[in-house]
RNA sequence: GCUCCAGUGGCGGAAUCGGUAGACGCGUUGGACUUAAAAUCCAAUCGGGAGCAAUCUCGGUGCCAGUUCAAGUCUGGCCUGGAGCACCA
């Protein structure tokens, strides 16, 4: 065995023989019960950076603990290889996005076998290939089916400058990302999901989900933001037209409908003309006008100084009469609710400085009793007690919620209302690197789904990518004119495509049935591996695709294609790798590239650095010098086997009972197989296992260093031993190190792979020190440490503890009021 | 503004149940080996005070209270930082 460590050689060894051997193929037919450990995919962008690095690498080692540990383990890995950036590129050198996509899969694919990641590569799934865009073509024809997809008007994101419709993700503060012109918004007919169907019972699962943090479930519980209130429709008493009619609103305040002043519309709102007098037309229309023109800019920026202009009707209070304006203003949202909110300036903020602004009346309606406030400062929104409400004064307010819904229920102007904030999922893109929407618009037939034995509906080659003003894919002639499928007539193809967001919500089901031709997936395959018991991936996803996903199990499973009502069991959300305290990102510099990092130090070191030194869930700060120490360690690690190779045998036997200090490495050896193990199942908290690894290393060293000093040779039972420890810390290790345990293995003559070896067992007893040290408390200040035998009984850990001479010196002359006693661990003495 | 998370040495962090605060590492300092360097190894390293010294002693986990024999850990109220949502009625 080599003395030295040359991980470059050794690496690149393994990988070949791993590739070759197909080491990680995952078979679905097991005895074992099944484990599946999944990252999210990656974009192809170009090449991996250290985000990746850490993703990839925490969900192997579980992958490969689980497998050591008795797990049939899937564990694959793809590509979410549609979007913008592939079309960018293809426009800027006129070329095709799926060579651009195609090289960065080659060249990303080329540093994830150079990591080491224990893959099943059969499994690849490409989002952009015809054999998975088919699937995702076909399961939104099964949602169409079942009437989650529809059609309809709506605002979407413009670009003047650059002609063409604009997806979110591109509007950075409300400019486009490539020409800095400031976003417009536009009507046009687009597709939806309508994932608010499923709104509630989104929010309701949450619960379910125990292997989730709180921080992704409340931030998905506030983007689907339940509320419960009512509405209330108010008659409009003088509407220009004389016409009845009513403005209905939606309001979690039921309880302040008495302190009502004044009424607000959206500028949007669709009866606003009808609503609006002869008088006042004109200054509604220029207000209406420059709503329109606001920018994203503007409607972002947060204190902005509420406007509004007045209507000139007026609408009647049904609960008590009293006549009060309307009004239109932008910050009632046309959105939500009913477009319309009833204002109570006396007990909401914002129609507190909207009222003041226009002095417009207030009436406190809700008091706290021991501290009335006049509300001529500021709104009350606390609890309280109804005034000025006619029967329901005196009324505790939350209660007077429920009563006073009622009462106007039993009269027929009000209804309980819960209201989601959650919108419908627009879903098209007028892009071209994207699954296309399979429908045809037919002259005759009007809308038609392509029929399911057609697909995929393949993406045209003859594009021109130079285009300015519409998407790349409307320049196709062969793609836009077709046929319709009912009438065989002529038709056109819908030219949108589906935001990559659809195809990244169902890969993970695929991965269980990746090579089925026939079907999108099987459904006893994809029930016997999913739920994903393990999911690793960023933060940043923690509503967007995490929400999509989660609504696709649903859908599915309302459509009969699965049985589970949740895609992931377990989630952890990986903190972002930090360089000097800030995120790596090309613009500021502060980027390490992987490569750089595998061929100077290998990627057993990039491995271990990247789990060492944060939990898994914080923040990692990258340093060089902590890439340094790890690389010593490793070499720390190669030189104890190394030197050793010719005392260390694989089929050691221990003999008891043991000499001294070779018993003393055994139990540290078995107290570290426990902590590692114990430390990797709760919790994933792999920084402390790899400062178990160091401790374990050092311990070794140190029996060495005592065995050796007079230049004296190992005994047969030291060897034994040593063995023993030197195997375990190979095998603990070869979760991370998975090249250099690999090749120490194959050198001490192991038979097979280390990663195929089961994992370590410790013995509970042996796992246990046989002495303990009691330490002695004064009033629970630390006075004394004692080491005593392990068993004793409180009543002789006690005496054991007044009997110490620096305690009977501190407790002379005073009282001992009670003595705590924790068995096998303190003892606390309180004096007086 | 609302919601969530976090706050421990010079730094990253450790501390199942409330029970020895600072494991392990980085850095720093000193030493060994070497002609020298690299590599490696050994030792010290929370702060104040006392002692030639082994050692002793006091304080200490963002701040203020509380519960408890005992609080980094539990409760209440703040402060600071980060993240998400944001005129959602």
């Amino acid at each position: 065995m080599k003395e030295s460590y040359f991980p470059q050689e050794i690496e690149k060894k393994w990988q070949a023989v791993w590739e070759e051997t197909k080491a990680f193929k995952t078979l679905d037919e097991s005895d074992k019960p099944k484990y599946y450990a999944l990252s999210m995919f990656p974009y192809p962008s170009g090449k991996l950076h250290m985000g990746h690095v850490r993703n990839y690498t925490i969900t192997d080692v579980i992958a490969r603990f689980k497998k050591a540990n008795g797990f049939n383990v899937l564990h694959p890995i793809g590509w979410d290889s549609f979007g913008l950036p592939a079309e960018n590129a293809a426009m800027k050198h006129n070329a095709d996005p799926e060579t651009w996509t195609d090289e960065n899969i080659a060249y990303m694919t080329k540093q994830l076998k150079m990591l080491g990641l224990s893959y099943d590569w059969d499994r690849e799934v490409t989002t952009c290939k015809p054999d998975y865009y088919k699937w995702t073509q076909w399961l939104f024809l099964q949602l169409y089916k079942k009437g989650l997809v529809y059609k309809k008007e709506a605002a979407v994101n413009w670009c003047n400058e650059c002609g063409t419709v604009l997806a979110n993700e591109q509007v950075i503060d409300g400019k486009c990302w490539r020409c800095d012109n400031v976003v417009e918004k536009k009507y046009l007919s687009q597709w939806f999901i309508k994932i608010t169907e499923y709104a509630d019972v989104l929010l309701e699962d949450l619960d379910k989900l125990l292997g989730w943090g709180d921080n992704v479930k409340t931030m998905q519980a506030n983007w689907i933001g339940k509320s419960k209130g009512a509405i209330f429709k108010f008659p409009v008493i003088d509407a220009p037209s004389g016409e009845e009619m009513y403005v209905p609103v939606y309001t979690t305040r039921p309880d302040t409908v008495f302190g009502i002043t004044y009424l607000v519309v959206a500028p949007e709102y669709k009866d606003i003309e009808k609503l609006t007098t002869a008088e006042n037309s004109q200054a509604v229309e220029e207000y209406r006008a420059n709503a329109r023109k606001m920018s994203e800019i503007e409607r972002l920026s947060t204190d902005r100084v509420k406007t509004g202009v007045p209507l000139g009707t007026h609408c009647r209070n049904p609960f008590n009469g009293e006549i009060f304006p309307l009004w239109t203003a932008d910050y009632a949202l046309v959105e939500y609710g009913t477009g319309a909110v009833m204002a109570v300036p006396t007990h909401d903020t914002r129609d507190f400085d909207f009222a003041k602004k226009y002095e417009l009346p207030m009436k406190v309606v809700i008091e706290n009793p021991e501290n009335p406030s006049d509300c001529k400062d500021a709104a009350y929104t606390d609890p309280g007690v109804l005034v000025n409400s006619g029967e329901f004064n005196g009324m505790k307010n939350e209660q007077a919620k429920q009563a006073i819904t009622k009462w106007a229920v039993d009269k027929g102007f009000g209804e309980f209302k819960t209201q989601y904030r959650l919108r419908d999922w627009l879903i098209s893109r007028q892009r071209y690197w994207g699954a296309p929407i399979p429908v045809v618009y037919c002259e005759k037939c009007g809308i038609q789904p392509i029929p399911e034995d057609q697909l995929p509906v393949l993406l045209p080659k003859d594009v021109d990518f130079k285009v300015v003003g519409k998407s790349p894919i409307t320049t196709s002639e062969t793609f836009k004119h077709t046929t319709c499928p009912v009438c065989g007539g002529q038709a056109t193809r819908e030219t949108d495509t589906m935001d990559t967001f659809v195809c990244s919500s169902w890969y993970y089901l695929r991965y269980a049935d990746a090579n089925n031709s026939d079907k999108c997936f099987d459904r006893d395959t994809v029930n016997h591996w999913l739920p994903v018991d393990q999911y690793v991936g960023g933060i940043e996803h923690a509503i967007l695709h995490l929400l999509y996903s989660r609504f696709f199990t649903k859908a599915l499973r309302d459509c009969g294609l699965l049985d589970f009502d949740e895609p992931f069991k377990n989630l952890l959300t990986q903190g972002m790798v930090l360089k000097d305290g800030a995120k790596m990102s090309k613009s500021k510099g502060n980027t390490v590239d992987p490569d750089e990092i595998f061929e100077n130090y290998g990627a057993d070191t990039a491995r271990l650095f990247i789990l060492s030194d944060s939990p898994p869930a914080r923040d990692f700060d990258w340093s060089d010098a902590g890439v340094e120490g790890c690389y010593k360690f490793l070499n720390r690690v190669w030189r104890l086997i190394s030197t050793n190779a010719d005392n260390i045998t694989l089929d050691y036997k221990l003999n008891f009972p043991l000499e001294k200090s070779n018993d003393d490495l055994v139990r540290t050896v078995h107290i570290a197989i426990k902590g590692i193990t114990n430390d990797i199942s709760n919790d994933f908290q792999f920084n402390t296992v790899i400062s178990k690894y160091r401790e374990l290393t050092n311990a070794i060293y140190d029996w060495q260093g005592g065995k050796c000093k007079d230049g004296s040779e190992l005994s047969d039972e030291d060897k034994q031993v040593l063995s023993f420890a030197v195997v375990s810390l190979m095998k603990l290790m070869s979760p991370v190190a998975v090249h250099l345990t690999e090749e120490a293995w194959s050198e001490l003559g192991g038979v097979g792979s280390i990663h195929e070896q089961d994992w370590c067992a410790w013995d509970e007893n042996l796992a246990k020190s046989s002495s303990i040290t009691l330490v002695v408390q004064i009033n629970g200040k630390v006075k004394d440490k004692i080491e005593v035998d392990e068993g004793l009984d409180q009543e002789q850990m006690k005496q054991v503890a007044l009997d110490s001479p620096k305690i009977k010196a501190q407790i002379e002359g005073k009282t001992v009021v009670k003595t705590i006693v924790v068995p096998g661990k303190l003892v606390n003495i309180v004096v007086k």
